[in-house]
RNA sequence: GGCAGGGUGGCUCAGUGGUACGGCGGAGGACUGCAAAUCCUUUAUUCGCGAGUUCGAUUCUCGCCCCUGCCUCCA
């Protein structure tokens, strides 16, 4: 059913929604900037994670080739100012911290990419490409020796963000830098301090710039020009409009052809940042709350809109995932998974609303739907194969109801074997009719906060 | 100040030129010994405010008010 995919998103670039073509027939390459390995990933990472791993699976879905690269920025003057501070190597920190960021990705349900590149790890790329901006007159070394880019050279800056240079210049919150020749310049390569970590380049030991990694390594991976382009608000500018005038200018190509970019986490209207010191590393969260429950609070919010982080949040998006697992808990695990070509069994409505620019509420909203049909047909003593189908598809292309029904409502630290003692001491007292004993036991129970429940084949429990 | 994106029921979140999706919560009912779960019904004469275009606007245009973000590192 999903034949003749018309996949419609949203182009930073243009600012309207635009319908999809890959450049090459049945293939797509997606880039997305990735996290400066020195901190745990908050909550607003842990958005990014999800928010392209959702359209990650939604290109494959359609029948895509998909190249979805996200990059590890692992030299930074953040890096080098923590694993300083802690007393370890860089190498141990961005381990560590890489180690860390898997751990979190994969505990929230996102596929690993198909390359997780290191700026480390393409030194040459980086170094080839300044010096092809330097040979083209976009670069130049300053006195210092740290080589800029010249920003005015290139005529199309500005484009993304829709910032007019001159009014950048006035705006003075630029820091004004002696060596810059523009105060908009900004560093392709810095030379290395004493201490500091440096790799041979023509113009000295040193490190790269931020934003040059990602110009490098996704033309690298992807080609000097590719589809799609992501990453948060934020890196709109200047990250991703300096990414262009980088590429581009370097290679004279197109560079990007859609940028996508989700909107920010927000804490009481206001944006979760390192800088605010108002976040919730994503470890922090899923001591609380199941990731599953996270990556569904952010399922429930369009990708580009503001998602405002609360308990209260939270709590609303596991409710609806209780919805969601009660009805895979009465299907039955053992016929869950018996999946059928997925394509042909994803309702249309579903398919309609992730080819709308990735509408995944629209996309719950059918789930629901289809859930409550098959509740119904349930009730009705049917099979409902088709819905069950339905539901299947629909849940892993969004990465939810992942978990086995049984284990998702009797986590935690509970004693089964008590419990079910308990559940059968209760089913005599009710089979001899004696309700007050039954509902003791059920109330004592529940001041655990074991909730029982009595259904045609017995007596199940779940925590809540 | 410049630029961008928003203001939809008690909360939350979609959406459309012809009076509004889903979730949470509330109310009533079915089921149940009673519950829980599930299902059914119901819960915005209304989509920030004021004009305009139109047969008709929440949806298009203009103005205003309010919120947030970017303009420096930031997902």
């Amino acid at each position: 059913m999903t034949q003749a995919p018309k996949l419609t998103l949203f182009n930073s670039l243009s600012r309207s929604k635009e319908a999809f073509t890959p450049l090459h027939a049945g293939k797509v390459g997606m880039y997305v900037c990735g996290v400066t390995v020195y901190d745990y990933c908050h909550v607003g990472h842990a958005r990014v994670m999800v928010v392209f791993d959702v359209i990650y699976r939604w290109l494959m879905q359609l029948g895509f080739d998909v190249d979805y690269v996200r990059n590890f920025t692992d030299v930074d003057d953040k890096i080098i100012k923590r694993a300083a501070e802690r007393g370890v190597s860089i190498d141990e920190l961005t381990g560590a911290m890489i180690e860390a960021f898997h751990a979190d990705a994969d505990a929230l349900g996102c596929l690993r990419p198909t390359h997780e590149p290191r700026a480390t790890g393409h030194m040459h790329a980086m170094i080839a490409m300044i010096e092809s901006l330097i040979a083209r007159n976009y670069a130049y070394v300053s006195d210092s020796g740290d080589v800029l880019y010249a920003v005015r050279r290139f005529a199309g800056y500005g484009q993304l963000s829709g910032k007019n240079i001159d009014e950048l210049e006035s705006g003075s919150r630029v820091d004004v830098d002696e060596q810059k020749r523009d105060p908009l310049d900004f560093v392709l390569w810095k030379m290395a301090k004493k201490g500091e970590p440096a790799w041979a380049s023509p113009w000295g030991e040193g490190r790269p710039g931020w934003h040059i990694e990602c110009s490098a390594m996704s033309c690298g991976h992807l080609g000097e020009s590719f589809d799609i382009h992501g990453g948060g608000m934020d890196l709109k500018f200047p990250h991703h409009e300096n990414e262009i005038a980088q590429a581009q200018a370097a290679n004279g190509g197109k560079f990007a052809r859609y940028w996508l970019h989700n909107g920010f986490v927000n804490i009481n209207a206001e944006k979760m940042s390192k800088s605010l010191g108002n976040f919730f590393t994503i470890r922090e969260v899923t001591e609380r709350y199941h990731p599953e429950t996270l990556r569904m609070f952010m399922l429930g919010t369009h990708y580009r809109s503001p998602l405002d982080f609360s308990d209260a949040a939270l709590d609303v998006a596991k409710t609806g995932l209780d919805r969601l697992y009660e009805t895979k808990k009465r299907v039955g695990a053992s016929v869950w998974y018996e999946i059928k070509d997925r394509s042909q069994v994803v309702p249309e409505g579903f398919a309609a609303a992730m080819n709308d620019d990735f509408n995944t509420p629209e996309a719950l909203a059918e789930l629901f739907e289809v859930s409550r049909q098959l509740n119904r047909a349930l009730d009705a003593g049917e099979a409902a194969a088709g819905l069950t189908d339905a539901m299947i598809a629909m849940s892993d292309l969004l990465g939810v109801l992942q978990q086995e029904a049984d284990a998702w409502f009797q986590s935690g630290d509970v004693d089964s074997v008590r419990i079910e003692a308990h559940i059968e001491a209760r089913k005599q007292a009710r089979k001899d009719r004696d309700f007050t004993r039954a509902d003791a036991i059920r109330d004592e129970l529940a001041a655990e906060g074991i909730v029982l429940e009595d259904g045609p084949s017995g007596t199940s429990w779940k925590k809540v």
